[in-house]
This record gives C-alpha cells, sequence and structure tokens, in this order.
DNA sequence: CGAATCGTAACATATAAAGTTACATGAAAA
DNA sequence: TTTTCATGTAACTTTATATGTTACGATTCG
C-alpha cells in the first residue's frame, strides 16, 4: 500500500504514514518501494512480528504515564519516592512489555480474519431481513 | 505549610500548589486553613496514606502512555489490537497499583529521616575535612 | 479594620504531537 | 528519454495539553 492509501485508512496524512513507518522500515519489519507501483510491504513472517517488536522500533514515547521528575534528585523527598516505586514501574513494565511479546501480526490476522466473517455474517442476515 | 512555602520547595506556583492540594482535600487526605496562619495539613496518619491513595486521589491522566485510540473502534483491525492488549494493560496496571497500595508515607517519612541522617553524616565528614 | 491565606476563574505560555507544504530522489512505464 | 508516481525529509503550521500567571473574592485571625 501507498502512504496516501495508509493515510486514508488512518484517518491520518500521508507524511505522518511515511513518519512512522520509517521506524518500522529501519527496524526491519517492514519495505518500502519507490517510483511508480511502490509503496510499503511487510517484510518478514507475520507470525514472527509481535507488538513488542512494533513498539520498540516506534521509540513510543513511554510505558507509563507517571514517572520520575528526575531521575537523580537532590531532593531527599522525591528520592524516597523514588526508590519506593523504581521496583514497581520495573514489574510492571516488564509484565507488559512481556504480554506484547506474546502476540504476533499473524495471531492478529487470524483474529481480524474471524471479526470479519462476523461482521459479514451480521450484515448479510441484515440484508436478508430488509 | 502555605501554598507559598510550598511551591518554593517544589520549584512552582502557589496557585498550581492550591490546584494539586485541592485534590487531595477532596480526598480528605489534606485539610487546608484560610486566614492568618492557615495553610495546608496532612490530616490523616502517615500511615494510612499510601501511593495509590495519592495517585487516585490526583486523578493523574492514566497509568499507562500507550493506550487505545478509541474504546469501541469500528475499524477491526483496531478491535483485535484493542482485544489483545486488554488484559495484558490490566494486569500490569494491576500490578502496579498493588505495589502502589504497599507503600505508605510513614514509610517514606523513614526512607527520609535516613537518607537525611546519612547526609548530614557526609557533610559532617566534609566540614571536618576542610 | 487589615493583613494573610485559600478558592477559583480567566488568561498566558511552553511544549510536544500531529498535520501540512514543498521539493529532492528514485523507479517504472509510456 | 520523458513522464508519472512513489518515498525521504526538511521546514513550517496547527492543535492539544499541562503548566504558569494574574486577578480577585471569601475567610480567618490579630
Amino acid at each position: 500500500m501507498t502512504s496516501d492509501q495508509l493515510s486514508l485508512c488512518l484517518g491520518t496524512n500521508p507524511v505522518v504514514v511515511r513518519r512512522s513507518m520509517g521506524f518500522l522500515r529501519r527496524a526491519k519489519i517492514v519495505c518500502s518501494d519507490r517510483g511508480h507501483a511502490g509503496g510499503w510491504r511487510i517484510c518478514r513472517d507475520l507470525a514472527t512480528i509481535t507488538l513488542r517488536d512494533l513498539y520498540a522500533a516506534l521509540e513510543e514515547p513511554e510505558v507509563f504515564a507517571l514517572g520520575h521528575r528526575s531521575e537523580a534528585p537532590e531532593c531527599l523527598v522525591e528520592q524516597a519516592v523514588n526508590a519506593a516505586l523504581d521496583q514497581a514501574f520495573a514489574e510492571a513494565e516488564a509484565l507488559l512489555l512481556q504480554r506484547m511479546g506474546e502476540v504476533t501480526l499473524a495471531d492478529l490476522a487470524e483474529d481480524f480474519t474471524r471479526r470479519h466473517a462476523a461482521r459479514s455474517a451480521r450484515q448479510g442476515e441484515h440484508t436478508h431481513d430488509t
């Protein structure tokens, strides 16, 4: 698909798509072809790509919205709070990343297919009714 | 302490302090007194206040920086991704909140005291050297 | 009364994410 | 070879949000 097509699907802008897909290209998850009939392709087996890979490739801001105000604060109160929460944040992040690592694009494709069939069935029903 | 004093400690603005402390007041964690000699007081035993209580009271944006673009998307791809991650997010958030619920302000006060003593000792040493 | 303090509305500023424009580069088709 | 259609990317604009600021009313104590 081209950046223009993707931007329509995603309700955004082609340049924004190129910006994000660029990260995936550098991570060797997608390939891009320039020129006529060019665009974006997934260049690895869907079963080998996990949501964790995508997250890592996109370098999204951070897992948590909460975080330290500063990494090595002089303030002793802040130091105490950081010390108390560092472990908790690390554990929660590790858990989340592990779960993301367990979901492949192949899994999602399968689920999508199921959902698509279900929607089609519902629409068929509805068409039959009217 | 007054909002002005707190804002100096925190490197921010007195109105910002009132805004945040207002949430803690509504959660009955702190009390405020107006007028002369007024200001803010913690109005519960430190051992009964956890970081989770503070987080809940402050209604911070969200635990995670990542999240759903929309809660009930029409897009089937988005539905599949949400379904795959909902459980993971819920687990990680529960773990984090549990850990936050295990840390009381009394714990933090104790840790602060220890750090303060350590710093004083280091400064004493240093003074002794020079 | 008057100074000190919170409560809150209204407005200003800063920052980052997203969107936009513009154009160079590259590749296939005519 | 020229045209057309893509990506790659820099520069700028817009938008959203958190933060900071000003202003002033309400309350309390001396």
